[in-house]
DNA sequence: TACCAGGAGAAAA
DNA sequence: TTTTCTCATGGT
């Protein structure tokens, strides 16, 4: 109880400092799955980037992304980086896509499976899944990243050095199953973590002292 | 110029 | 089993 008392004190200041983010953006959840695999380790600018060039090449698509070469979607998704790899991680997404009856058939399907069935797609981790469960499905799944890690090993409510899936688990069991709530807050410690937590000395302290005007 | 970004998988120890 | 390395562009 404490620790729901506490998550959901930093998270009514996080949305009072920052307001709401309106996650997660793209336009429909085949979009939003593609942006999932596209925003790895990248930020988020050089990834709309990327999925222009889908559009605007027809291939946000996928049964187009399955049919194109690799040379041609590498091509589009330089600017997103690690195009290479990301090419081969979009063609395996959309193979299992396809293959598994395309948006209707994953929305019918039970979140804990279907979250297995994710994580077996090559390309497709702990983060990436989540992130399409919860922003592409609307399942109450708690997407864990390097700033949950950061910014809550600060306030002492994680040691921080968790596995993914037990800090999934806490911040589930925590709070209650609420799409609209994990949705934000995912979406306001990222917003956070860019804003202060950088792993640098000064932010460590900035975001740590009392009373600072940048910190919670 | 150097560092970091809305990770994941392979290779090495 | 755990740690380290690799992938890569663009912004600051």
């Amino acid at each position: 109880m404490r620790a729901r008392r506490k998550l959901e004190s930093v998270f009514s200041r996080l949305l009072k400092a920052y307001g709401p983010q309106h996650w997660w953006p793209g336009d429909g959840p085949f979009e939003i799955m593609v942006g999932a695999i596209l925003t790895q380790n990248t930020a988020w600018s050089n990834v709309e980037k990327a999925i222009g060039c889908l559009k605007s090449e027809g291939l946000l698509d996928a049964g187009a992304i399955v049919a194109a070469s690799q040379e041609k979607l590498a091509a589009c998704l330089r600017s997103s980086g690690y195009f290479n790899i990301k090419a081969a991680r979009l063609v395996n997404f959309c193979q299992w896509y396809v293959s598994s009856g395309g948006m209707k058939a994953l929305q019918r399907k039970e979140t804990a499976p279907l979250r297995r069935e994710l994580l077996a797609v090559k390309g497709v981790g702990p983060e990436t899944a989540d992130d399409m469960l919860l922003y592409a499905l609307a399942r109450p799944v708690f997407v864990i990243d390097a700033y949950t890690r950061r910014i809550f090993s600060r306030y002492g409510l994680v040691a921080g050095d968790e596995g993914y899936e037990e800090l999934r688990a806490f911040f589930e069991s925590s709070l209650a199953p609420d799409v609209a709530l994990f949705n934000e807050y995912h979406a306001l410690i990222v917003r956070h973590g860019k804003d202060i937590c950088r792993p640098r000395p000064l932010c460590d302290a900035c975001c740590l002292r009392r009373g600072c005007a940048r910190s919670l």
